[in-house]
DNA sequence: TCTCCAAACTAAACCGGTTTAGTTTATTCT
DNA sequence: AGAATAAACTAAACCGGTTTAGTTTGGAGA
């Protein structure tokens, strides 16, 4: 079923129907137009907008690139970017390179054979093929980034967070309750989040006089799994700590979980605070004091600047920077109980 | 930047590139083959691949429809869909429904629309247009159900989960561990699932000769502010329970932080068993017992059963059934302790 | 009544690929 | 040497749409 058949069985021509499909009033009349969408809905035609495409060179598709969609901080994102998409007649291509180049290097290649309009990235980190790059560059489209810098991508505008701040923000609050001792349980050391987030540590550290002891970082990964490994080699360390900062709060989950399993409590003799503000961090026991970041926003926003950079609106490749905010719970809170 | 501007600098026509684009051998030369892939990799070209599907008639595009994505049983899921999809060359198109029937039906026309070469659908359960289903029907695009039964695809095959039976043993187990008064915290009632597992729940107390109360039973959404809602429901009535089922892990999560800020003890006073297995349940404390689903093995299924249909392999058109497993932790296992 | 113009429509070119039918050239077989 | 065949390649049709350049028709204005 083609609209060559459509235009058969009205008895017009397909340029007639096209414009009839595309709602384009010019040069058809109002009988026409209704007789033609008749048969279209008796006979169930769908138009083959991927035909379309080619002339039109614009897909209507994007492509968005995360590295763990079962990093709860991704899922929310993602929200915000499909929700923006979809009031803009957008279809989102979401794919999850599982932190792998090789990965987010096939999805990107398929992005570009399929003519996506755009590109949204939350980078691994690491460097991609030369080649690869130069047929992005080449093939003009559009690329933002998300809440992550990307070396590959040193022009594309993004959507970031201010982490250096915020990590500053919730050291200090760690040393307002009362720690001395904190230990940075960072992501991947290669991403610009970690980093950014450990000049804010360091700094508050150094304004406060507490001295800086290299031996309490551990870099990871963003997971569950990092967060709880590490905190249990602080735990069998000979390192007296009474804080922890978690680079994220599915680290923190881990972290929270290493303490129980060796029955250390929060926070009463270690506090720990996270960065995100998921949605599970609410409901852990305890409650998770954590920097909140606007994540359903950052998606959302993503979109926007990748739709402006798509129409090439005025201001479309300058980067937005948000900001965090502190969310007080139970796990710094000595003796606050539930909150 | 196309094939005819390739086959222009190569001194050839556009019919041999594209046989060089596409692997085939047969009529070119190795000398020709070598030289044209040195252009094309000279120039950056990339082929539009959806250009070829028109002729093609497939686009090598799946479209997969899932209820929320920030229930973190999807993603899992989702992981294994991915993963299968990539492994054959196929590139998914995922849509979050947000258990919205209007977006749903947005997101199956964009499908159609887009001529993806199958459709995986979780439904949010309730019944989409005539028009809309027509449509499909017609498109002959191949459908797989995962997880949940749809009403509009009666015949359409799909990867299930032994609710019931699961849902049996579960209550099986709390009634072992001396639980006699226990609630059914279901997610919604529409859902095949949710009434698959109060079965079970409902078959496991009359073995038991507990009997049956139709105020333990509560209705929801697989959400864990439903969980925390119902709960609280429950404890601030004049109910007696020592026991919960909960129709999902979230919504255990949710049960479970009602319960912490009633200070009723877990499982001492109340045990909870969970359903999924979800990564967060060991993560949690008390840690969750629970109905543990091969997740990423459904969606890893779903979309083999799909390409089989796409293939029209032999038997691609029977649905299968997958088995749960009882998960034991802390929050059903009264003196246990952290395990 | 004739001209002009807008509206309604058609025919055909085009988008970037794939594929089929056919042509040229070199090689093998008798 | 001549016929048969295979390999390498081209030209053109085709896929399902969009768009442009023209054509037909009817009505208003002079």
């Amino acid at each position: 079923m083609t609209i060559n058949d459509i235009a058969r069985m009205a008895g017009v021509s397909k340029g007639t129907v096209s414009r009839v499909i595309n709602n384009n009033p010019r040069g058809v009349s109002e009988e026409t137009r209704q007789h033609i969408l008749d048969i279209i809905e008796r006979v169930g035609y769908v138009p083959n907008r991927m035909a379309g495409s080619i002339t039109l060179a614009r897909t209507k598709m994007l492509g968005l690139i995360i590295p763990d969609i079962q990093n709860m901080f991704f899922p929310q994102m993602v929200r915000g970017a499909e929700d923006c998409a979809m009031e803009h007649g957008y279809t989102l291509f979401l794919c999850n390179s599982d932190s792998n180049i090789q990965k987010e290097q096939q999805y990107l290649q398929a992005f570009i054979e399929k003519r996506v309009d755009g590109i949204l990235i939350n980078s691994c980190g690491e460097r991609m093929e030369e080649r690869l790059r130069r047929s992005i560059q080449k093939s003009n489209i559009p690329v933002v980034l998300l809440d992550r810098r990307s070396k590959d991508f040193p022009g594309a505008p993004g959507i970031f967070v201010d982490n250096e701040e915020g990590a500053y923000t919730g050291t200090c609050h760690l040393i307002d309750s009362g720690c001395t001792a904190i230990c940075f349980l960072g992501g991947p050391e290669g991403v610009n989040t970690t980093a950014e987030r450990f000049r804010g540590y360091r700094q508050a550290l150094k304004e406060s006089g507490i001295s800086f002891r290299p031996e309490y970082v551990l870099y990871g990964s963003y997971s569950t799994l990092s967060g709880y490994e590490r905190m249990k080699n602080i735990l069998e360390s000979e390192l007296k700590i009474d804080g922890v900062f978690a680079g994220a709060d599915i680290i923190a989950v881990g972290a929270l979980r290493a303490l129980r399993e060796r029955q250390v409590s929060v926070p009463e003799e270690i506090s720990v605070l996270g960065f995100d503000n998921i949605a599970i961090s609410a409901d852990l026991s305890p409650s998770l004091t954590t920097m909140a970041q606007p994540i359903y926003e950052i998606g959302y926003r993503a979109v926007s600047k990748l739709l402006a950079q798509i129409h090439r609106d005025p201001g479309c490749d300058r980067s937005e920077w948000m900001h965090t905010t502190l969310v007080l719970r139970e796990s710094t809170q000595k003796g606050r109980g539930l909150k």
